[in-house]
RNA sequence: CGAGGUGUAGCGCAGUUUGGUAGCGCGCUUGGUUCGGGACCAAGAGGUCGUGGGUUCAAGUCCCGUCACCUCGACCA
């Protein structure tokens, strides 16, 4: 038994091997499979599917928020790029070039997008005349390329999937604000549906966006103590909009550059869901985010009567909103229990000839691996155990991640060995020299900037007047 | 780009030291028995040993080159 599971390590006691970990329960859970091109992946269909829930949760909250979705090209002038100096900056080192098309050389070089901030206010300019336009507020999803040198399934790949809002507003209230809503709207889905707690804030100079005047993170601490951006909110300022001459002619009747925002996230967020709920069964997912919530499988399914009932017993579930399935496949169930639990599917319903006869089914939870008894006449309690399960694995997150936390005067030691993994809290001074020692020194980076009171504090590194409290964490 | 490692069946690997018929496990196909936690028996299918050159009667194995991928460091969603 069990041949298979020896894959998984066991990451109760969170060791080096975390990484692989990661990496063999993505490829063999179905989620992608390597691609062709160094760097890329193939999502498969469940690996794809979660992104879809993930979309159709997100588009729901954006539409909530005056958000609409377009779309712009993929291949940009690399003359755009170099009009933003920072960006440009940031960005030349990773950016894909396409030199040839039709055959021919091109009179300029088109850059595949790293993202869409230059070519997106390229045609803000054209459409933005009068105060009236504004805000402009719309979302793309998309896929961009980034060429890092080195990648892991969904947490770093040349190629992902994502969505970027760019905004454009008439003042720069306007536009924080609007950075910290979307934020807000961030931290909400991941809390909600993700069912990942995360600290945010704003990133320090060294860790902000490439032309973006603030950054704003959103920081998942994974199960073995290490910290993944999950998402960040840029307010622009005025950077972009006199780089792509986005002017307006305000009320006053004098032309003003406009003030924009940009936000996105990835399918990094799969990433974190695996890394954030895995366990040493593989995946586990929060009922929100899973394609199938519920999988029906049928014991002794040969015999007369069990497909029938389990495929009654799905069709009832589908029909309350659950995204239930049945696994009718030609296999044994004991091989379908393990699949499912690798796969990380929530709630497992058994009905077998037994059940039958008593008018029950069995139903397992993958959170907790509980398993009762459940009379085929209160099937609404499903939905019910659903929305526990998803309370119950942010708790549980939340809990793991507190007793990560940790406050500290000096940062010596702190992150030695595995031990070390930890979110840690520390006065900072404010200048680049005692950042960069920090990550010289400990192989942590300032996560973001807390709004914790700094006063009376003094720099963790070189013992200045703090300016800020900051959260320092590895990082993937 | 710096360091280390690996390329042999769909996947995971052995075989390389000491050159001599291409192997194992899983998976796959067929038939049968099974099915409440990764079932069993039997019979099968499947390989230009990453690639180019060299040495040799003979190369997966030795020599030189080359390519690809993986892991760890500097960047990012």
């Amino acid at each position: 038994m069990a041949k298979e599971q020896q894959f998984v390590k066991n990451i109760a006691d969170i060791n080096e091997d975390f990484p692989q970990w990661y990496t063999d329960v993505v490829i063999k859970t179905e989620l992608v499979d390597y691609g062709p091109v160094k760097g890329t992946m193939v999502i498969r269909p469940y690996g794809y599917a979660i992104w879809e829930t993930i979309q159709t949760e997100l588009n729901k909250r954006f539409k909530a928020l005056g958000v609409k979705n377009a779309y712009f090209p993929m291949l940009i002038p690399e003359s755009y790029l170099k009009r933003e100096a920072e960006h440009v900056e940031g960005f030349a080192p990773e950016v894909a070039l396409v030199t040839h098309a039709g055959g021919e050389k091109l009179a300029e070089n088109l850059v595949i997008r790293p993202t869409s901030e230059t070519i997106i206010c390229e045609m803000y300019s054209k459409w933005l005349q009068s105060y009236r336009d504004l805000p402009i507020i719309i979302n793309q999803w998309a896929n961009v390329m980034r060429w890092e040198k080195t990648t892991r399934p969904f947490l770093r790949t040349s190629e992902f999937l994502w969505q970027e809002g760019h905004t454009v507003h008439a003042t720069e209230d306007e536009a924080r604000a609007e950075a910290l809503a979307m934020l807000d709207c961030y931290e909400k889905f991941m809390n909600e549906v993700l069912a990942i707690p995360v600290f945010t804030g704003i990133k320090t100079e060294k860790e902000k966006f490439a032309g973006a005047v603030e950054t704003y993170g959103l920081e998942a601490m994974m199960l073995d103590g290490k910290s993944l951006q999950a998402g960040t909110s840029h307010y622009l300022g005025q950077n972009f909009a006199k780089a792509f001459d986005m002017q307006f002619l305000d009320k006053d009747n004098t032309h003003k550059y406009a003030y924009s925002t940009s936000w996105g996230v990835s399918t990094r967020m799969i990433g974190a869901v695996v890394m954030a709920h895995g366990d040493q069964r593989g995946l586990s997912l929060p009922p929100a985010v899973a394609p199938i919530q519920v999988i029906v499988i049928p014991v002794a399914q040969f015999k007369e009567g069990v497909m029938e009932n389990a495929q009654k017993l799905t069709e009832k579930l589908v029909g309350m909103g659950v995204r239930a399935e049945l696994d009718a496949r030609d296999a044994s169930p004991g091989w379908k229990f393990n699949e499912w639990e690798m796969k990380g599917c929530p709630v497992r319903i058994e009905i077998g000839p037994r059940d039958i006869e008593a008018g029950k089914c069995v139903v397992s939870r993958r959170d907790n691996f509980e398993k009762f008894d459940l009379p085929l006449n209160e099937l609404e309690k499903i939905p019910e155990l659903l929305s526990t399960i998803q309370k119950n694995m942010l708790e549980k997150s939340r809990k793991i991640r507190d007793g990560k936390v940790v406050s500290a005067k000096t940062l010596k030691g702190i992150f030695d060995g595995v031990e070390g993994r930890n979110f840690v809290k520390a006065p900072w001074c404010g200048c680049r020299e005692c950042e960069e020692k920090i990550k010289n020194d400990t192989a942590a980076s300032a996560r973001v900037i807390t709004k914790d009171n700094a006063e009376g504090e003094v720099c963790a590194v070189c013992g200045k007047k703090a300016k800020h409290i900051v959260l320092f964490a590895r990082a993937y």
